[in-house]
DNA sequence: GCAATCACG
DNA sequence: ACGTACGTGATTGCT
């Protein structure tokens, strides 16, 4: 027989601090329950055992307690977050059939011990599963530990045994506990001897063998003299030591041979509160559906009544409304060449799987409703088709990210589960085809209960397809010229890196943080600045304090820049470029949180602009021959919006009189006239400018500025006191989203907070600095995205000639035949300027040219 | 698969 | 006392 014991806290314990924190999207915290079953599972499959025993600390104060008044004195409560999570943990595993052991008076680890004797005493074997290395003690041939640690981020389990204590340490198991009464444990707050750590510790117990040999030995010359009079001041804390740090094998509880046999439980009422508490992986890992339809229980007789459908061949003329939904959940973010296959048609109780001629047939048809679930890879089939997917009438996926932006991804099985969607059949082939219906008919009231749907109807849904055609349509690119750019950036890097090996003295890697930090910081004895997790920061900002101190610094950050802009853009842009010449990026539409758009395969959103060099890429994307690009861009979008939002007169002035903002702002932190502001006092503006929109303090906004902490608070002082109303617009913005749960932009787009309502500081201030930013950059992107429809929508009908092909989150770019320049700048100007009305206007800048270097 | 770095608004 | 700016994506190194 295999008996599993489990220390309950201690693995909720690792699991918690393991995980990021998750929550649900009311803001119940879930990260140590989930990585609390994620380490069962992985220890059930490990060790194979026959029954499963949960130990669990109780509250009431144990026999140590008694014993030693300081005992575990400086241990502080639990955090509330994980506290929070344990009861629902308990009810959990309780539903799932195991059982859970506490005793009154004794600790969790006396649990393990005793259990594991009963083990050793019956013939059996015990797997120990903790995160304390307290439990090493109790190891034996029978008897292995399991410690779950989190290594990088992951969680692991370590098998401890009698030769794995003995090459860690070069002890018996029991002898761990003789070191600990020397050495003292902070974390127990078990004294130990002064003066003796674990080094000393361990070679004394290697030496001497326990307490009493060490005390034997006293006058052993091994022993300094310093230590001796440490040993014999502190004779009675150690053996008091030794008796709280033994782990007791005597606790009363059941120790019967069977008693911890897994039970069958409760799995639908597991399965109702995991789909509560939004843990659906789990529930599929847990194979708790399973379980639920072999105990027979109602629900499966429910089930059985549901009739099963089998996959029908597509009619050769559907009509009417369909349901779209891809067959497999999209595991990887990255896109598949999309092949047309992988979709399932479902009308009432019909489900079809349907070719590509059948797809396309559908995705144009007259008559035909689809109702699909991600319409961007159909859109982007039937453009590359010729058709333009004009039966797709709805998509789930844009309801879904409308409803919980909060969400990093979308899925079908997931959603069924978090809205309880009721299947009207079963269907082997597509699992998820019987509820989607409900599914969606849930999302609708979803929009109209959340009032998502203006904000879905004329905006998200008809932006789908401008994105798709804008990815169709793509940019052009002058591919010699990248190709030409990357030798000279080659050549550049190459010459850099021989400086840097040169000034080095040796040949390492560049690229690698750690090697460069070994170079710069050991071998050159350089001063470093802050510690990242793995080593030293070698970031540009870090090292460029270093520049007076060493002249290989300049060789690192220019060779930095070089790579940077060979691999990531010549190499990544030359490798997207299609065959017909042009980079077909995607414009993604439910990745953001805040509700703006991101870009990627490649990332056309971040092409360097900033430096000299950088910007040098822009010129080689291109207009077609005949055309040229027409590129606008708002101007201060962000600012605007915040002076309208918070309704503040003195900046809405600013922007009214046309002033250069960030130069009124300076006038009014630096408390001087406009005339007299110089360029750093204006960019010194421009970074409080931002640093209020993102919840910026006055210690980084010191940093910034290269100003004292007194200082750069005075000039957030005197901004607030410049704009009054943005200081208390904050405020409520913050009040607010803390009493809804969620913030939201000017046109009704939600973001969730549950950090809100978090007790740890840090988490707590990470949601208010969301709620401040997300309003605003919500908001931007509201409007953005309403301008891009208005001008798709109208360059069609218009009958213009002239392309969408670009967004960068403020600005929008066109790709125009000659003749038509003129009428389509001031369309998209027009619709940019005019798509919202705020009480200060909307501006922007539109300029053309053959390139983006000289269109922006 | 994560961490570090760096590109953009 | 905390720990310090919002939102993205790509590459590289390393476990």
């Amino acid at each position: 027989m295999r008996l599993l014991v489990l220390d309950g806290n201690s693995i909720a314990n690792r699991a918690f601090y393991g995980i990021k924190l998750l929550t649900t999207k009311d803001g119940r915290y879930t990260n140590a329950i989930v990585g609390f079953f994620n380490i069962l599972l992985s220890l059930l499959k490990e060790t194979e055992p026959d029954e499963v025993a949960v130990a669990f600390d109780l509250k009431a104060p144990t026999f140590r307690h008694q014993m030693f008044d300081g005992y575990k004195a400086t241990r502080h409560g639990m955090p509330e977050e994980l506290a929070q999570q344990m009861p629902i943990l308990k009810e959990l595993l309780a539903k799932l059939g195991y059982q859970l052991v506490s005793c009154e008076g004794w600790e969790a680890d006396d649990i393990l011990g005793t259990l594991a004797r009963a083990c050793a005493e019956r013939g059996d074997t015990c797997f120990l599963a903790t995160g304390d290395r307290d439990s090493l003690q109790l190891i034996s041939p029978s008897t292995t530990v399991l410690l779950a640690s989190t290594v990088m981020g992951r969680s692991a389990t370590k098998w401890m045994d009698e030769a794995a204590v003995a090459e860690q340490y070069g002890l018996r198991p029991p002898q761990l506990i003789e070191v600990k009464s020397l050495m003292g444990d902070t974390s127990d707050n078990i004294p130990g001897v002064k003066g003796i750590g674990e080094k000393t510790a361990l070679a004394l117990v290697q030496r001497f063998d326990d307490l009493d040999g060490v005390y034997e030995h006293l006058d052993d010359p091994f022993i300094k003299p310093k230590q001796r009079e440490n040993l014999i001041h502190d004779k009675e804390t150690a053996y008091l030591s030794r008796t709280l740090g033994t782990i007791r094998t005597d606790a009363p509880i059941e120790t019967e041979a069977g008693a911890y046999a897994v039970g069958f439980g409760d799995p639908d009422a597991a399965i109702a509160q995991m789909q509560d508490l939004e843990m659906l992986r789990l529930i599929e890992k847990l194979g708790l559906r399973e379980k639920a339809a072999a105990g027979g229980s109602r629900k499966t007789a429910d089930k059985k009544e549901l009739p099963v459908i089998t996959p029908s061949p597509l009619p050769e003329n559907p009509e009417g409304t369909w349901l779209l939904i891809p067959r497999e959940s999209g595991k990887s973010k990255k896109s598949q060449p999309e092949d047309g296959s992988g979709w399932a048609a479902v009308q009432g109780s019909c489900v079809c799987l349907p070719d590509k001629a059948g797809l396309l047939r559908l995705l144009d048809r007259d008559g035909v409703r689809l109702e699909v679930f991600d319409s961007a890879p159909l859109y982007a089939l039937a453009l590359s088709e010729g058709g333009e997917g004009k039966a797709i009438a709805w998509d789930g996926k844009l309801a879904a990210y409308l409803l919980h932006a909060e969400a990093n991804h979308y899925e079908i099985p997931e959603l069924i589960a978090s809205y309880q969607a009721e299947p009207a059949f079963t269907c082997a082939e597509v699992p998820e085809a019987g509820a989607a219906a409900d599914l969606f008919a849930r999302l609708k009231k979803g929009l109209t209960e959340q009032e998502q749907e203006e904000l879905y109807e004329t905006i998200e849904f008809p932006l789908a397809l401008v994105l798709a055609d804008m990815s169709h349509v793509g940019v052009l690119v002058d591919q010699d010229g990248i190709r030409a750019f990357g030798e000279e950036l080659s050549r550049m890097a190459e010459d850099a890196q021989a400086r840097i090996f040169e000034k080095a003295g040796e040949v390492f890697n560049p690229n690698s943080p750690k090697q460069l930090g070994t170079i710069l910081f050991e071998k050159m004895g350089l001063r470093h600045g802050r510690k990242t997790k793995t080593g030293w920061a070698t970031d540009a900002a870090t090292l460029e304090e270093l520049r007076e101190e060493a002249p290989i610094i300049d060789d690192i950050l220019k060779y930095r820049t070089y790579q940077k802009l060979k691999s990531t853009y010549v190499d990544g842009l030359l490798a997207a470029v299609g065959p017909d010449g042009r980079i077909h990026s995607r414009f993604n539409q439910t990745e953001a949180r805040t509700g703006r758009l991101s870009s990627d395969e490649p990332n056309l959103q971040n092409i360097p602009i900033r430096t000299e060099l950088g910007s040098r890429l822009r010129a080689y994307f291109i207009a077609a021959p005949g055309h040229v690009l027409v590129d606008a861009d708002y101007s201060q979008i962000e600012l605007r919006i915040l002076a309208h939002a918070a309704g503040d007169q003195n900046m809405q002035a600013a922007f009214m009189a046309g002033e250069d903002i960030h130069r009124a702002t300076a006038a009014r932190i630096y408390r001087i006239p406009e005339i007299l502001v110089t360029p750093a006092q204006r960019s010194g503006a421009k970074a409080v400018n931002f640093g209020i929109m993102y919840g910026k303090g006055a210690f980084s906004l010191s940093n910034d500025l290269n100003v004292s902490i007194p200082e750069a608070k005075e000039f957030l002082d005197n901004y607030l006191a410049a704009f009054p109303s943005v200081d208390g617009y904050m405020k409520h913005v913050i009040e607010e989203a803390r009493e809804k749960g969620y913030t939201t932009t000017l046109f009704g787009r939600r973001r969730a907070l549950p950090e809100l309502r978090s007790s740890n500081f840090n988490l707590r201030s990470a949601g208010e600095r969301m709620a401040r930013n997300t309003p605003i950059q919500g908001t931007a992107a509201d409007v953005i995205k309403l301008a891009m429809v208005r001008v798709w929508n109208r360059l069609r009908e218009e009958g213009f000639r002239s392309r969408l092909i670009l967004t960068v989150h403020d600005e929008l770019i066109l790709e125009s035949p000659e003749e038509e320049v003129e009428a389509a700048g001031d369309l998209l100007q027009k619709e940019m300027e005019g798509c919202v009305r705020y009480s200060v206007p909307l501006i922007t800048e539109c300029k053309t040219g053959k390139n983006w270097l000289e269109a922006h």
